[in-house]
DNA sequence: TATTTGTGAAACTAATCGGTTGCAAATATA
DNA sequence: TATATTTGCAACCGATTAGTTTCACAAATA
């Protein structure tokens, strides 16, 4: 099972759990309750997003508070940052067409 | 079938394509010389990136250029957005606490 | 014209995915 | 102690996935 951040976030209610989690740790039955589907199904995409390391839990008694490990988000962010440059260039190559054009005008 | 970006990126095959075209369009077949698939598996993740728009062809006589649509990428980027402020705050706070200890060790 | 080359698409396969159902373990409460 | 609550985990199911094999079509080349 080659699991990896990008394929943890590939899922809508993956993407939408880590929203919710990142501002406030929450028991997987709290989560539950803001989706339309089962505790289980839930309990399921935490388990491969701990897997991934994208989240950690805290037990306390019974519950299981769930997080999230921000930290791993800059992993996305790293692979980004190749087609940044990209874009940043193309937008230094359209600042500069523009300025060229605006000198020709005078 | 739903199709979102980062469906697309979640194939570690695909984002090696992805990669590869970022800067020149190229072939199916000289992308599947990259790797070690056929030139059909390429053709296929070709196909679900074109149904992202992620990828643009350019027809030349019987030979297709593939290039990437750099723009699709800030989509991921926008998304990104929202953790990269919670990382910063972090810091920001991290850097509060560093000032505090220092000023108590003066 | 006949052959080679570059490509997309259909049919098929094994593996994986997301979800459900059901159960067991641990903790809290009566 | 008996019962309710919170949870993880295994078994199963239908759908989807990535890849292969095969075929058909169009363009280049002999």
């Amino acid at each position: 099972m080659r699991r990896d951040i990008f394929q943890a976030v590939a899922d809508p209610t993956r993407r939408a759990i880590i929203v919710l989690i990142a501002l406030q740790a929450m028991t997987p039955n709290a989560i539950a309750n803001n989706f339309n589907t089962t505790r289980q199904a839930v309990s399921k995409h935490l388990r491969i997003l701990t897997e991934c390391e994208i989240v950690k839990q805290e037990q306390k008694g019974r519950e299981i508070y769930y997080s999230l490990e921000i930290d791993k988000m800059k992993e996305i962010d790293k692979w980004l940052e190749q087609f940044r440059k990209i874009w940043e260039t193309k937008f230094n190559q359209l600042d500069k067409l523009l300025s060229t054009i605006k000198k020709q005008k005078k």
